[in-house]
DNA sequence: GCCGTTTTCGGCCCGACTGTTTTCAGTCG
């Protein structure tokens, strides 16, 4: 079993609990371990050498044990205990909006109800409506909130919210009463995919505000409406909501809403700590005063730390690194001075290489590569080793016209093939100024093949970039079973760097396996994969994530000035 | 079930909205 196995047993164990009414702090524990676990970088096996499990955060004795048996037996004794007393499929029916534990466990005690089909004929048949506290209106929620879960698509990725998230925007920006309009949420925090759109306001009186939101175009239906906070869902079945708070108290209802709810968490216990109380209002001082802050910096200084980057804050140690002022200082898109992976009507790109570098050049770049696809990726208009060649030819003329200002780079994006060798030769390689590598077949191999023809590409001497190095799509498929960890060594031992690909569907490495990578002493390089020019626009979406990942300027190889560049890549 | 700048026992984050309630419970973020 592997930390998201493991991870996903304990969340379903406190799932189970909690319907079954367990005290609330032991179902939170559970939950706190699954939490820990899924955000652990590194294999959860280490932790067996290096002082047992229990120096993850929120495992102790009896947690430890159960991984414990998990790991060695791939069961768990306490599990399946657990699901002959509560039926497992009990947890199905959380997914149901505004249906939580209380009530599941109040149908399945009263009503039999174990699956989402008896809760269906449940409220159909109007039996609901006759628990306590319950009525017909609750009934009516529960079977437009089962319709609402049909329709609903998981999350979304990062790819559709943005964009949607902007157009919203602009479309309240300009109503009179508002001051300040903010993203919050996990969208602000930059999180790969979203549960939905949260937005943040500050004006004087915010009917008007509020009015405007649930008028705006496309809305089907108003989910919930007060003078703070209303949320709505699309036609699309993307959902928002909105607060409005008055500009005074923006800064906290910003960091409130920004989250993570852990991150929110811990810090409410260090305000606790200095007999503080912070909510999205105010904090609030031991004698009962409020201190306002229109500035979300102001929450952080109260607390006696540094501003912290939204990306970070996702309880994985931002705020005790921000309390021994060790807060990483993170790449930002300013850095970057050029895309080392691109591609041009050679192979599968919308346009001519000089099109592509002149729109590189006009963005303040000072390079860009080149990476047309090898011939075995037939789909996307693969080169030949003669095509290859003449390729040349045509950068060479490019980068003349442009002057030596501006570098145009020939490399090539080279297929690893399912056998785990090379597309071109060693002496076609020879002759690039850089190679990118990477997988688009086999990635269902099993884990050690597919790891294994990775760790040839990264061994070959010219290889300088593993591009999207797992393969995932945002949202329909998983990255390939790799063996990470040796991956990171290899490419940290034969000096190759792993790509943060920016596109938004892509985001490959993600955030903690960038972590990971940096950590182990890999260079990272973050490319947008273009195909065009306006692609070079979701390069904010790779940076977001190298953030997300505490990726500092320096371990960013197209950060750095071409000549550096060029000396690592010949190396 | 976990954990320690109040504590090895007794705590464990805060508030809005909704619906069913005469004062609150459940859900969500």
């Amino acid at each position: 079993m592997n930390n998201r196995e493991i991870a996903d047993t304990f969340e379903k164990i406190a799932d189970l609990l909690e319907i079954k009414g367990e005290v609330i702090y032991k179902v939170l524990a559970y939950r706190r371990a699954a939490d820990s676990l899924r955000e652990l970088v590194g294999d959860v096996t280490e932790y067996q050498e290096r002082g047992g499990f229990t120096e993850i955060p929120g495992v102790g004795k009896a947690i430890a044990e159960k991984i414990e048996e998990l790991l060695s037996t791939g069961k768990l004794g306490f599990y399946e205990k657990l699901i002959r007393e509560v039926p497992e499929t009990l947890t199905d029916l959380l997914q149901v909006p505004d249906l939580g534990p209380k009530k599941v466990g109040l149908f399945w005690r009263e009503l039999g109800v174990v699956n989402l089909k008896d809760l269906e004929e449940a409220a159909k048949s109007g039996k609901l409506r006759t628990l306590a506290g319950m009525g017909e209106k609750s009934e009516a929620k529960i079977l437009a909130g089962l319709e609402s879960l049909a329709r609903r698509t998981e999350r979304i990725p990062l790819a559709l919210a943005w964009p949607a998230a902007q157009e919203i925007l602009a479309k309240l920006k300009p109503v009179p009463a508002v001051k300040i309009i903010e993203v919050g949420g996990s969208l602000r925090r930059m999180r790969a995919t979203i549960g939905d759109i949260d937005l943040l306001a500050a004006a004087e009186d915010s009917k008007e505000v509020m009015r405007a939101f649930v008028e705006l175009p496309d809305v089907s239906r108003v989910l919930s409406r007060g003078e703070t906070k209303s949320s709505v869902e699309f036609k699309d079945g993307l959902r928002a909501q909105l607060w409005v708070y008055p500009p005074q108290r923006f800064g906290t209802a910003l960091q409130y809403a920004t989250g993570s709810k852990e991150h929110n968490v811990r810090l409410r216990e260090l305000a606790q700590k200095q007999g503080l109380s912070l909510s999205d209002q105010a904090i609030v001082k031991p004698d009962g005063s409020e201190i306002l802050c229109a500035e979300e910096r102001e929450v952080y200084e109260i607390l006696g730390l540094p501003w912290i980057p939204p990306e970070l804050r996702e309880d994985r140690g931002e705020v005790q690194a921000a309390r021994k002022g060790n807060l990483p200082e993170l790449l930002i898109l300013d850095d970057i001075k050029g895309d080392l992976q691109t591609h041009s009507t050679w192979s599968d790109g919308k346009k001519s290489i000089l099109e592509m570098a002149e729109a590189a050049r006009d963005r303040g770049w000072e390079y860009l590569a080149v990476t047309d696809h090898s011939h075995s990726l037939g789909v996307a208009g693969g080169l030949s080793e003669e095509e290859l060649r003449s390729q040349h030819e045509e950068i060479k003329a490019v980068q003349e016209k442009l002057g030596r200002s501006f570098r145009v780079l020939h490399g090539v994006e080279v297929e690893i093939r399912a056998d785990g060798s090379l597309d071109y030769d060693d002496e076609v390689l020879a002759e690039m100024d850089l190679v990118v590598a990477s997988l688009h077949s086999g990635l269902r191999q099993p884990r050690q093949r597919v790891t294994e023809r990775m760790l040839n590409a990264i061994r070959n001497p010219h290889v300088d970039i593993i591009a999207h190095p797992t393969g995932r799509l945002i949202p329909d498929r998983e990255g390939a079973d790799l063996d990470m960890e040796a991956i990171f060594k290899a490419a940290a031992e034969h000096g190759v760097a792993l790509e943060i690909n920016a596109d938004p569907y892509r985001l490959d490495l993600d955030d903690v396996h960038a972590r990971r990578a940096v950590e182990l002493g890999v260079m990272l390089a973050v490319n947008s994969d273009a195909h065009s020019p306006e692609w070079f626009d979701l390069l904010h979406f790779g940076v977001a994530t190298a953030r997300r990942g505490w990726v500092e300027p320096q371990k960013v190889i197209n950060t750095w000035t071409v000549d550096r560049l060029l000396d690592f890549l010949k190396k």
